[in-house]
DNA sequence: GACGCATGCAAGCAAGTGCTTGCATGCGTG
DNA sequence: CACGCATGCAAGCACTTGCTTGCATGCGTC
């Protein structure tokens, strides 16, 4: 019977279910029913249900293309390609960003996984903190350039879940030009 | 034995444990032995867990002096205010907010009691349109400004809990400069 | 065609968890 | 003192959940 099972398959529903109902709440029967599969060939493929979801968060995290998180000398293009970046990634999963981070608070091996993702964030305040010494932004603590840029994306997404009133993602053009300004120097 | 026990002890107890480990990890087991109960009495008086636990995010959330949402005429002591009023909100107990908003986007009763202090985002709102009307801030659309505002803040209670390195929060002060650069108008 | 292998299926087990209950105990109130 | 009342305690029940296992079945490979 049945075709020899994706991993992918398992991978997807696993982290679908993860993201809407959080690992507590993800459990392997709803899981398995996710992907279609008897829940033992969860079990059989994967030793356990952490091995599992860590397995799936680690496929997914590693299949986002890595960041263009390079100097261009194009400022705003940068930017631009950047916070497209961030939207993808909290749009791509709905919620998952949210889960992670929530979760990783709790569980280590989590918190081991989105370490990568996290330290792109500090390779961008690298960035801008170059462009700050260009003298194309004005200075300030990396720590807050980031956070300008990008927290209003992780608030949105956030917000997007509890209320009932849709809430979209402006698009990244929007979105700089909301960073840059009061921080572009007067050149 | 013993002597009749406050809500309030089984409310810190039920709200530490929440925040530590989720709804489903607030086992009434967890509760009670954090509020040196006896797990009897947590059903006695609340009757299930769910009234348990929605009855202390109620009171805790009650507890939160109401915002000084008012539009004093002095544009930066009024944000300074807000924002205070926000750090403390992330702080009062650790990693609350979070585990609210990730679970009221699961729960429905959750996500009715965290309604009201959503809704003085829209407030918030309100006033920082004020501003933009007398000519004060840079006009803008008025979610823009919330996240503005408060969205580091977010962002920084999020991050704090899952990175090692210790992240403070700026003080009101500052986080109140950043927001305004760019904002102001030439006046 | 025979074999191996991944899967489905169904039953089930052990642990954890929400919740109940009967009983004893101690405190305050009349 | 007597009574009521809130609590502690211990046992336990029903259900969920992670995980296992034995068996049948179908597919590809030799």
């Amino acid at each position: 019977m049945s075709d020899p099972v994706s991993d992918a398959r398992m991978f997807d529903a696993a982290l679908a279910v993860l993201a809407q109902r959080g690992y507590a709440g993800a459990t392997t029967r709803k899981i398995a029913e996710a992907a279609g599969v008897n829940e033992a060939t969860l079990f059989r493929r994967f030793g356990d249900k952490r091995q599992l979801i860590l397995a799936a968060i680690h496929a997914d995290l590693g299949q986002l293309p890595k960041v263009a998180l390079t100097s261009s000398g194009d400022l705003e293009a940068d930017l631009i390609r950047v916070v497209e970046y961030y939207t993808n990634v909290y749009q791509h999963r709905d919620g998952l960003v949210g889960t992670l981070l929530l979760e990783g608070a709790r569980d280590p091996d989590v918190a081991a996984l989105i370490k990568e993702p996290l330290a792109s964030l500090s390779r961008l305040g690298k960035v801008l903190a170059g462009y700050q010494k260009s003298g194309h932004l004005v200075p300030e603590p990396t720590d807050f350039a980031v956070q300008g840029l990008l927290a209003p994306l992780l608030m949105i997404s956030v917000l997007r879940r509890v209320t009932t009133s849709e809430i979209a993602y402006p698009d990244a053009q929007t979105v700089v030009q909301r960073f840059l300004g009061g921080r572009l120097t007067a050149a």
